[in-house]
DNA sequence: TGGGATTATATGGGCGTCAATGGGTATATG
DNA sequence: CATATACCCATTGACGCCCATATAATCCCA
């Protein structure tokens, strides 16, 4: 599966360290195991990660907005400007930078939501707090979720 | 047949193992023979499965979607971060992880429902009562059923 | 076509490997 | 030299792989 599915709650260690789920590692490129890519999330108090292949595809979408629009200069601004390369070591561990941590109020346990080319880590509590509230938002619109997952090509 | 069809009822064994039905996997590709998706159903009390082929199409939809809109996470976070992929050994059997045995009721023993491109696993008797279930309503509308059986393409 | 033989499927269990986690020590970096 | 981080090793529990068995389905030949 080259895809981030799932979610996982990981421990953060005295040093600092949190494992990256192991399904997670086997997204990653053999040629750049042992890196991935964290920034801010824009939408929600989260930290947003993946591999740094990922890159490409993310100015592209940036670059898909109107240069000339407020959007442009603030998504690039947030995005490319936060974020932050970090390692992964032999044991599949990284660490979150403190400011990271801090925006997305995470302390001592960590939880990783797949997002398919990406993926989220949250506190816990808020994660499972964000998964519900937008399963609501989508059951309020049942038929398109459905859809999602129904359709065939 | 590439298609799941028929019901069947498997056990769990001590190590939480199940059988994936012969039928049903002979249904995943022989590329992607050992791995299958779960995540809960939308509407009812049970576990959906299928091939991970599925999910790469579902993942191509989410990925047309726009990158900075709110409907993007919402969906991305309820499908991507509650599907769970599971692998089947040498044996045909499977893990289903704790989370979805306690949503679908499931303890013991499950039920396997072919649904065409994708299957149903509930707990037996709610499964069953399913069934009678989902036919009593259809016979209510005799005309829709005998269309959609008498109906050629 | 009958009936024994072969194969497949569902199920049980032993055991080695891997993932998550903890901690000591070397190395780097300022 | 002090702090941070990478590397190495250890532990525990979960999971994958292998082998075994019983029942059911299929086959094959007289």
């Amino acid at each position: 599966m080259d895809l981030f599915v799932s979610k996982y709650f990981n421990k953060i260690d005295k040093k600092g360290r949190i494992s990256l789920p192991s399904s997670f590692r086997n997204v990653l490129p053999k040629a750049n195991k042992n890196e991935i890519i964290l920034y801010k999330s824009i939408k929600s108090p989260s930290i947003e990660g993946c591999g740094v292949g990922r890159l490409k595809e993310i100015a592209k979408r940036i670059n898909n907005l109107d240069f000339f629009s407020e959007d442009y200069d603030d998504f690039s601004t947030s995005i490319f400007s936060e974020i932050v390369t970090t390692n992964v070591d032999k044991e599949g561990r990284f660490l979150i930078p403190e400011e990271l941590k801090l925006y997305a109020g995470i302390k001592t346990e960590a939880a990783f939501f797949g997002q398919g080319h990406f993926f989220q880590i949250w506190e816990p509590k808020q994660g499972l707090k964000n998964t519900e509230d937008s399963r609501r938002r989508l059951l309020k619109e049942k038929k398109s979720l459905r859809m999602m997952l129904t359709q065939q090509k």
